[in-house]
DNA sequence: CTTTTTATTTAGCTTTGCCTAAAAATTGTT
DNA sequence: AACAATTTTTAGGCAAAGCTAAATAAAAAG
């Protein structure tokens, strides 16, 4: 089954949304997620749960159905391969190359993907610290935590972010701070949930939006 | 300016068309090219004209503006390029690149054009022989020759093909003829335009239609 | 120079994906 | 419970890109 892009479209943003929110996605987000109008995404959610690839009851939002799910991976499967073909052989730095993904996530071709993953040494992680499913859709969900939530002194890497605009990424350029990074809490400011962290062998006051959008793991 | 798919791959069949035949390139020739209806194709020569991308006069043809010139070239390029990328990088077959590169050469980003120009190394020609435009569109054809019309006992360089199907391809990996064989015509048939051939160390009978779709060049 | 055939254009319809405005259902508030 | 606010759906339309069938222009044949 081949679907449209606006399709493969809809489909993704309604995974990302039922992994934020556990519940039913409501129209209301899924037109925010994707720009456009509640009416437009009613229209569309119909001929999803006609293909079957959303469970859906008026007014009461939808959830994918397996095979919506499946679908939706394979399509961020192949934006999280080719993300990491931009950055690893293109040189691309990590704030640009989602645009390009966007487009290329929808190219047409099992041998294309299965070939770009060898090329790539099958990757498990794209630039951003997002994991990478497999051909068959499996991908495990680091334990990962925001920086926000860590623990005073402790040592932390720095595993992902949950921002991946081009602003944040580039704000933490700035700042030295990658995908790997060593993080330690120096000191919390109880106010306004500001920091003065530790990265690597900087130091930095960052501010609670910040850390609210920083990945680290316990290392 | 930003074309959508359906128009740049008009331009591209028109492009190519003209390169064919000399003249204004008719509304049935597109429609065939196209594999759509002629009526079609006068609907979407209406918005290339609108756009200056054609010049158009009622019942006598179009052919490409500056504009609709340069704009097919570089989506050539691209198509091009990607070949390169498949064939050399993912390992692809030659025979199995079009269709890919077909839906690769839409995206949209001169940025990725420009990276991997420069990751592949800047390369001079397709998987087929066809000459990659650099980033002004400019290209040299160089003087090639089919093989049907190539004289006995010289020896001649394979530098193309002009069928890129994928059943044109396979006989010719069957036959170990590639780009960069050498070849000479050992003996024609004057009832049909076979001929014998050697390519590299191996002789081999082929038919007038096989000879009308190897580019050589003399060495 | 007509007539016939072929090529091209026009007219009208379809599907996809989107929009605005209005109607209906749900949720929140006194 | 009754009213108000919000969310969701429906109705009606639009633009892109295609189609079929009919009309018209150009080219070929007699
Ligand atoms: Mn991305
Ligand atoms: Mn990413
Ligand atoms: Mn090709
Ligand atoms: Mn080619």
């Amino acid at each position: 089954m081949k679907y449209s892009r606006s399709e493969e479209n809809y489909l993704k943003a309604i995974f990302h949304l039922q992994q934020a929110g556990s519940r039913g996605v409501s129209t209301n987000d899924i037109a925010e997620a994707m720009e456009t109008k509640a009416s437009s995404v009613t229209d569309m959610i119909k001929k999803l749960a006609a293909k079957d690839l959303v469970n859906y009851v008026k007014y009461q939002g939808v959830s994918l159905t397996e095979s919506g799910r499946s679908t939706a991976i394979m399509v961020i499967r192949k934006h999280r391969l080719w993300e990491v073909f931009l950055v690893n052989k293109l040189d691309f730095p990590w704030d640009k190359v989602h645009d390009i993904a966007e487009q290329l996530e929808h190219i047409k071709s099992e041998e294309l993907v299965t070939k770009l993953e060898a090329f790539l040494d099958y990757p498990s992680v794209d630039p951003h610290g997002d994991p990478i499913p497999d051909q068959h859709g499996n991908f495990k969900q680091t334990q990962k935590r925001l920086l926000v939530k860590c623990d005073l002194n402790e040592k932390y890497l720095c595993v992902g972010v949950k921002d991946s605009s081009s602003e944040f990424l580039r704000f933490l350029d700035k700042k030295h701070i990658n995908i790997g990074s060593n993080i330690t809490v120096l000191s919390k400011e109880e106010f306004d949930d500001s920091m003065q962290i530790q990265v690597d062998d900087q130091k930095h006051f960052i501010s609670k939006k910040i850390a609210e959008n920083i990945y680290v793991s316990a290392q």
